[in-house]
DNA sequence: AGGGTGACGATCA
DNA sequence: ATGATCGCCACCC
């Protein structure tokens, strides 16, 4: 349950980022974005810099508004505006085929 | 039990 | 782009 979701959130490398609504639904809780809120507001230990608003938005207010820029920025993530350019930084949910470093094909994969 | 409340999100004016 | 609204759902009086 709200483990899933803690597990989700760790799962959130550094230097990139995610949202509460893509965390909920990553976690199989669609739908569930206040409740990722909720789990950020109590667990310890989580990445909770790493999780923003849909759009890329920090929804924090204040201080803590700052500090998370602050600490994503010097994770990496660059801002566009009050937006994190999610183009670049957003995390998605990896596959369970992981990517393969090594092409095992010996004709295909290059080139267009 | 019942009503108010969010670190949300999609939609509409 | 901005602000209001509504749907959501576990918590907390």
């Amino acid at each position: 349950m709200l483990l899933r979701i803690e597990q989700a959130i760790r799962a959130i490398p550094r230097g990139k980022v995610s949202t509460y609504g893509a965390v909920a639904k990553m976690a199989g809780y669609p739908g569930a974005a206040r409740m990722v809120a909720r789990v950020l507001r109590r667990g310890f230990g989580l990445p909770w810099q790493r999780v923003l608003g849909a759009g890329g938005q920090i929804q924090l207010t204040g201080d803590s508004a700052i500090e998370q820029r602050l600490r994503l920025e010097a994770e990496g993530v660059r801002f566009r505006g009050r937006k994190v350019d999610m183009k670049t930084h957003e995390f998605k949910k990896p596959l369970s085929k992981r990517v393969r470093k090594r092409p095992t094909n010996r004709s295909a994969g290059k080139k267009s």
